[in-house]
DNA sequence: ACAATACTTCAATTGTTATTGAATCATTAA
DNA sequence: TTAATGATTCAATAACAATTGAAGTATTGT
């Protein structure tokens, strides 16, 4: 992973806007939401969402599909999941129980993490 | 978590220095840096660096620790990890399989996670 | 006490990012 | 084919972040 994307990845990230955007694309999953979805669920004018919306597509956090005249958006999971190992890359070296609470955290199989 | 904190975590991440800072203290884990040791491996001068590590330790991704006239940084670990925890919020709603890379990925403790 | 070292703050400049309304393009419905 | 809808682009303005050198604060060594 290099480290130019993983730059852009946080880039598109630290706006308010951008973070909750590609947050609902995370819980939206494979079926994405269309833009002006988006915009309605987030009550954003459709030229500053589309904006941002160009933004985290250009990280390659998002991924666009046309569908007619709708523009269906989705997250981008593997990419995030590199994201996260960038930055935890040898998080632990020698002291494995610091990050005890990662491994845990991220278990999105178990049943902590579906009540979260 | 609470939003804002999120966000300015990712800020924080967002610029090629903060990065380097930050990863390099996640691998130096509890024993941290002082401020002159990160400016000359990452040769940066005093002054930027200062700025950039004051606004990694506004964000709360470091921690400073007075050392006579040192100052020693930390990667705050706990916190990395919550930040982590809201982006992957609910990553795979009825579809476990989708970040089954996820756990991997994050399991610092095995084997694969040490080689990389 | 004085000088040196470690680091931070300040102020000025430069560069980058966000927001908005108007205009545009593409697709569908009448 | 004309009108309506969904969405993006453009240009202007406003807001914010990065870098630098000079000055300042705190601690240690002589």
């Amino acid at each position: 992973m290099d480290k130019t994307a993983v730059l852009q990845a946080f880039e598109a990230l630290s706006s308010g806007i951008r973070l909750d955007v590609f947050r609902l694309l995370v819980v939206a999953g494979r079926e994405g939401r269309v833009a002006g979805d988006i915009a309605s669920t987030l009550d954003l004018p459709a030229t500053n969402l589309s904006f941002h919306l160009k933004a985290l597509t250009q990280s390659g956090l998002l991924s666009v599909e046309q569908e007619g005249r709708y523009q269906r958006y989705r997250a981008n999971i593997p990419l995030m999941v590199q994201v996260i190992a960038y930055l935890t890359d040898n998080c632990c070296a020698g002291h494995p129980e610091d990050c005890a609470g990662l491994r845990q955290t991220l278990d999105c199989s178990n049943e902590a993490s579906r009540r979260r």
